[in-house]
DNA sequence: ACCTGAACACCGTTCAAGT
DNA sequence: ACCTGAACACCGTTCAAGT
């Protein structure tokens, strides 16, 4: 990337130009949408959109990584919610929520694709996987919980399925995210046991 | 699509391209491989493959789909096998073996952005869901299993976290299925209760 | 330094011409 | 009917020219 001398410019246009991504995300996904259809909604030619992103790819991995931010603003908190069934409501609901606002689908689309974003993700992945065992591991310490099964096993598990929910549902264009959040929260019971 | 007097030559031809693009798709993926890629794999013309496919999306749809009859076939052996267990055992591994050679993850991703893809995938996901769910019925009915939530519950809950776990283990690289495969049978044991 | 917009490269698709 | 390969359209990226 060029030379910046002035870095509170530099940190307009690109948020400038991430807020104009994430509108054109939002409305045609990563694939259909164009550098063109991204600098009309930011009102910056082609030529100053690439003195402030690399790449295409380089614009999704930043909205990707912010969309993830989201549900992981969710697993940070869980160590410390009251009660572990309804930390893992909360994240079940940033996960499946969507109308599909969220972008998470797509994200592990691009992932698929993107080696670099692929990376970048699992980065956090591990971080939000360490969280929620040492949730698991707080609850069950407490006598709040009776896991079935060793907390970081249950921690993979109970994301692993949570993320197959939400990219079914997003498959089948499910509008209401109701029943996938009772699907959820069965399997959570029956992996974590909660007392009563 | 044009005209064709031949049926014989036109599956030969068709079946000449998939294969190429079989080839090409294992190599780099869909989004990286180029119609150029295929047609000089399959030894033909642009205008020749545009004879036998309609567009790009329309082969990897073809591929895609043959990449799902596969766990498919596994699937439609379910109600009929000896042991429940055993047979989803079977299932996650035709999920889950790779070694980066089934396409799944990559279809899933697809369909993320090709709707007519996600319909004919949807359509063989009804039946794949029921069929799981006739076999959770019948190993009810005959004692094996004590199954915790309604069959088709059960059936949607196992199916989408073995999907996550294969989804999850494509992005991570994982060579190994074994650990992905024992998250899926404690998964299926939780929910199933199998006898002793 | 910062920006513009035309030019370039690549790739999916079409089509005029040949057998 | 069947095929070829050049041409076209689209889109990501670069770069010469302007302030």
């Amino acid at each position: 990337m060029p030379r910046h001398s002035d870095p509170a410019l530099l940190q307009r246009r690109r948020g400038q130009i991430l807020q104009a991504a994430h509108q054109c995300f939002r409305e045609r996904g990563f694939r259909l949408t164009t550098i063109d259809d991204v600098c009309v909604e930011a009102r910056v030619s082609p030529g100053a959109f690439y003195r402030y992103f690399s790449s295409k790819a380089d614009v999704i991995a930043a909205i990707a990584l912010a969309a993830r931010a989201e549900a992981d603003a969710v697993i940070e908190r869980l160590p410390n919610s009251d009660s572990l069934l309804e930390g893992l409501d909360r994240l079940a609901h940033a996960y499946l929520v969507d109308d599909s606002k969220s972008l998470l689908a797509e994200v592990w689309s691009e992932a698929t694709y993107d080696p670099v974003l692929a990376k970048a993700l699992q980065a956090r992945e591990r971080i939000s996987l360490s969280l929620v065992t040492a949730a698991i591991e707080r609850a069950q310490a407490q006598g709040a919980i009776y896991p079935s099964m060793a907390p970081g096993d249950a921690a993979e598990t109970l994301l692993a399925s949570l993320e197959g929910l939400a990219l079914r549902r997003a498959r089948r264009g499910e509008p209401d995210c109701a029943q996938a959040m009772r699907w959820f929260r069965a399997l959570a019971v029956h992996i974590l046991k909660p007392k009563r």
